[in-house]
DNA sequence: CGGCAGGCGGTTA
DNA sequence: TAACCGCCTGCC
């Protein structure tokens, strides 16, 4: 069983309701007593954060994990090494709409994720709205992921401070994990997706992307692995065109792998919410994706990503 | 009931 | 290359 460990950083320009409901990931969730609990490279946590002291606590990712790699993944994973009030100051420069959306996300963070895991999960993002695709990704993790065993009394912490009989955020109608089991599951490998049938699936209610799953398993196998996959990727030219290979992978999509799974900061996805940022804000109309991908390049250029990210946050609380 | 939700793949013009 | 359609599912 995984160890726990708690580690704390002193953090700015963060804030985690805007880090975790900006539409990036899909596996945390706010808890009654307002911290925030998910799993990532496997290691189960819970965060909380009050006056620019961020807390952790988690699961080491193996017995013998030691604190330093610990810490050392959280500040990769949450961006910490980043200056994001440099970003800030050059995406609002000349662009009062940007300076809006800014100050409505201004904690943001691009989450740097598991390569596989941003592929599964934006290929069940498609078409689909988020409390069904963290429906989707917790039943795929539950039946064909690993298992990580949690101490007990790791929830406590969390119990202790809420009302027993609350209403606590579940997964697909399921109750919450943390509460009721210390069992929590991962990303299933590829080598275990490649061999599923469309069937298999039919519990997970991804619907008709389930085949998209299971072959892009497959090619990721025929490349050799996801290792190899990341390494041609993060070299590539144009990362988003040769993510379009894998099936279910289209401009949008490869877009959100290339930008949260490949560290391409460039990258602008621009799904139905960015169409009308876009036409709101700057005034292109909703059907010419074309043309605000070339406004993002000029205007945004190595900041696209974060520009989206900004917009995006903004858009759904207008 | 139709419409829609953070699209894609395939066909058609 | 742009426009259109069908698609699983769940919710309004």
């Amino acid at each position: 069983m995984a160890d726990v460990m708690t580690v704390t950083f002193e953090v700015k320009d963060f804030h985690l309701a805007h880090i975790f409901d900006c539409g990036q990931c899909f596996r945390w969730n706010l808890q009654p007593d307002g911290s925030w609990t998910g799993i990532a490279g496997g290691r189960w946590a819970r965060m909380t954060e009050q006056d620019g002291v961020l807390v952790i606590t988690g699961t080491t990712a193996s017995a013998d994990e030691s604190e330093e790699e610990f810490r050392s993944f959280w500040y990769d994973y949450l961006d910490l090494g980043r200056d994001y009030g440099k970003i800030k100051r050059s995406l609002g420069r000349g662009d009062a709409a940007m300076r809006r959306a800014i100050k409505a996300g201004e904690g943001i963070r691009i989450l740097n994720q598991d390569l596989w895991e941003t592929m599964i999960s934006f290929i069940i993002s498609q078409n689909n709205n988020i409390p069904r695709i963290k429906g989707c990704i917790e039943a795929v993790c539950r039946q064909f992921g690993e298992t990580i065993e949690v101490p007990v009394h790791i929830f406590d912490t969390v119990r202790q401070d809420s009302p027993q009989d609350h209403d606590w955020p579940g997964f697909d109608g399921q109750p919450s994990p943390f509460v009721e089991s210390e069992k929590l599951y991962t990303i299933p490998e590829p080598e275990v997706l490649a061999s599923l049938t469309r069937e298999d699936l039919d519990g997970c209610r991804l619907g008709y992307r389930a085949p998209y799953l299971i072959e892009t398993a497959q090619q990721v196998l025929e490349m050799g692995g996801i290792k190899p996959v990341e390494n041609h990727l993060r070299q590539a030219e144009d990362p988003v065109a040769e993510l379009t290979y894998f099936a279910g992978v289209g401009p949008k999509v490869a877009s959100c792998i290339a930008l949260f799974g490949v560290g391409r900061y460039d990258a602008f996805p621009i799904d139905v919410w960015m169409r009308r940022a876009m036409h709101t804000v700057y005034n292109i109309e909703e059907n010419r994706v074309g043309e605000m991908q070339a406004y993002a390049r000029e205007h945004f250029g190595k900041y696209g990503g974060f520009a989206q990210q900004y917009l995006f946050y903004y858009m759904r609380g207008l």
